[in-house]
RNA sequence: GGAGCCGUGGUGUAGUUGGUUAACACGUCGGCCUGUCACGCCGAAGAUCGCGAGUUCGAGUCUCGUCGGUUCCGCCA
């Protein structure tokens, strides 16, 4: 029975295996039937290798079967491997210098004619891609970047075990809480009416193994959030979630940026400095527009405000009175931009909210601009000076409150970076962005609210501003970004029972209601809690990056659609009437 | 919740100002072929143009709605 075992793998066939005789198993890739000699590219995870199938060796009965060969049939071929003849190398194979002499072969499965080639699928609709997953996980492209998933996580897992780091699994079933993201939501049998909760992520629970005493903990978790979805967003993500005691911000920083810099040289082979440049958020919203910013390139943002202050044009006069700034950004070469390419401009800075787009059209002679006969000579030759301007380039101001306009030009950058090729595919830039806010303001709901979450320690001379003024405080908190994308983000967690009363106040909760919601946790913080800290980072997102995609469905074997479909097994779906009226559930409509 | 793009044999695409036999490539099936590697050659089958209304003498094409996929904004402590 054992006879069609696989004694090697595909893409390991080469010059050292000529020779031998092995049995490979594998899925037909590609058949060429000349008559009197078949060829069969044979493929498995590990690549393909061709296969020669000659009636003078197989005899007829076998060559009969050889020739009911079609697309994606599981075959056992053995054979010898055998030196191609002289000029029959194929230099765009892997295995290309040699080939599998079959003597046996054993047909495992036959298979219907698969609704997409396999070979060339990234280009098949993606509805019928994601309806027939399992074959399109056959295609190169899957089992590279699925591979590429496992060595990352593989490295993860080794650095964090030789860190002291121990895999800790929590609850997937557990109790909702209305801050946040919406929760996915499981009936309960045995309690009807009541509903468990899907985990957004362990935080509450790494934060109890904290004070469970055990120091380091790590966990390849599996979060959930039911919000709308994103290229970079699935329903169900995978977070590497850590968290460490006795620890400040630096330790943290150092043992998860020395984790990252792990992973890339194992999985990619690329070598990043350290420390990791840090910026705070302060800075990196005000040079390049973004709490992400992607460094791959500069047009960073300058600002032009004080150059203004006495300007005649009516635009930069009521900004400057309106306690405003007038900021703005230059792109190098941007003078060849047609005016219908700079309206295009305007009309996105618009779309995000700015009022207008002023532009500066460096040419050689002259500055075309619709705005250049409102200002002085001065004031254009600051703006010139400020910005770094040169013939050829194109100078874009937004005037307005510094957030909105740092916001809409850092949107602007992004795009014209990309538009320009202006981006470095083979960079990785790494970037810690620290001191974020601790609080937002939420005009909707009319109070503060946590920006990272409730328990997010502020930074200790900034703990009186939560009385005096919370929008100005700054959290002990920090986000690794790669590449323009947040990786993950942390902080050092209260572990003050008086300043977490504070925070709960600045927050505009009562101890009496912050109880109602998290009373089992933070009576555990009665009980001795060490200082403590950690992170999150995205793994679907750390991936998708390295294996320079721009979905995350492409690097999750089984993923699901925008509309939070998976449309292999066809879920969601409904149930038997008999399942609600265990779980005491109608349904409306 | 909002905006954009896409949907034509199994797959990828073409299809002119609305005009009568919906084209091409790959794949599939049959035949031939002993060194192919995107094998080649000959032949064949295969489409209610996502679905439903409407406009029109006539709709793949125009309009509205709807379903599915996708991208972005809102949302994602």
């Amino acid at each position: 029975m054992t006879e069609w075992k696989r004694t090697h793998y595909c893409g390991d066939m080469g010059k050292t295996y000529v020779g031998q005789t092995v049995t490979l198993n594998g899925w037909v890739n590609r058949r060429r039937d000349l008559g009197q000699v078949i060829f069969v590219d044979l493929r498995d995870r590990s690549g393909i290798v061709q296969v020669v199938l000659d009636p003078e060796v197989l005899g007829p009965e076998q060559f009969a079967l050889a020739e009911r060969l079609r697309s994606e049939y599981v075959i056992s071929v053995q054979g010898k491997v055998m030196d191609r003849p002289e000029g029959q190398v194929n230099v765009n194979m892997k295995t290309g210098e040699v080939e599998l002499h079959v003597s046996k072969l054993v047909i495992l499965s036959e298979a219907k004619t698969p609704p997409f080639h396999i070979h060339q699928a990234d280009d098949v609709d993606e509805s019928l891609r994601l309806k027939y997953r399992y074959l399109h996980l056959r295609s190169k492209e899957l089992q590279d970047t699925i591979m590429l998933r496992h060595r990352t996580v593989a490295a993860v897992r080794s650095y964090l075990d030789g860190q002291g780091f121990l895999d800790i699994e929590t609850p997937i079933l557990i109790r909702s809480t209305p801050e946040g993201a919406r929760d996915y939501i499981v009936p309960s049998r045995v309690h009807p009416g009541e509903f468990y909760a899907l985990p957004q992520s362990p935080q509450l629970f790494k934060q109890l193994l904290m004070i469970g005493g055990f120091d380091r903990y790590y966990q390849i978790a599996r979060c959930f959030r039911d919000e709308d979805l994103r290229a970079e967003r699935q329903p169900e993500f995978t977070q590497i979630d850590v968290e460490m005691s006795f620890v400040d911000r630096e330790d943290v920083m150092n043992i998860m940026e020395a984790m990252i810099v792990h992973v890339l040289a194992e999985v990619k082979g690329v070598k990043i400095d350290t420390p990791i440049p840090r910026l705070s958020y302060q800075e990196a919203m005000d040079r390049f527009g973004s709490d992400k910013p992607d460094t791959r390139f500069g047009m960073e943002i300058g600002d032009v405000t004080k150059h203004l202050t006495q300007s005649e044009f009516r635009v930069f006069a009521d900004a400057v009175r309106a306690g405003h700034v007038i900021r703005g950004i230059n792109v190098k070469g941007g003078a060849t931009f047609t005016r219908r390419q700079i309206d295009q401009l305007s009309e996105q800075a618009v779309a995000m909210g700015a009022k207008g787009l002023m532009w500066f059209s460096l040419e050689e002679n002259q500055v075309r601009s619709p705005i250049a006969k409102f200002l002085s000579d001065a004031e254009m030759q600051a703006i010139q000076a400020e910005l770094d301007g040169d013939v050829g380039d194109l100078l874009l101001l937004v005037a307005g409150p510094w957030d909105l306009v740092s916001e809409v030009l850092g949107r602007l950058r992004l795009a014209l970076g990309k538009e320009l090729g202006l981006i470095d595919d083979d960079l990785y830039n790494l970037l810690w962005v620290v001191d974020w806010p601790l609080l937002v303001y939420d005009e909707e709901a009319g109070r503060y609210m946590a920006a990272h979450h409730p328990f997010t320690a502020p930074l200790d001379e900034d703990i009186d501003l939560l009385e005096q003024d919370p929008g100005k405080a700054r959290a002990k908190a920090y986000d690794l970004v790669l590449n323009g994308v947040e990786l993950g983000g942390g902080s050092i967690r209260i572990t003050d029972r008086k300043l977490q009363e504070r925070m709960f106040a600045a927050l505009g909760f009562t101890m009496e209601e912050a109880h109602d919601q998290f009373g089992y946790f933070l009576e555990a913080f009665e009980y001795g809690a060490p200082p403590h800290g950690g992170i999150a980072f995205g793994l679907d997102r750390l991936v998708m990056l390295l294996a320079k995609r721009s979905s995350i469905r492409d690097v999750i074997a089984f993923p699901k659609t925008i509309s939070a479909s998976d449309l292999m097994i066809e879920a969601p779906s409904r149930v038997h009437q008999k399942q609600l009226d265990e779980l005491k559930i109608s349904l409306k409509d």
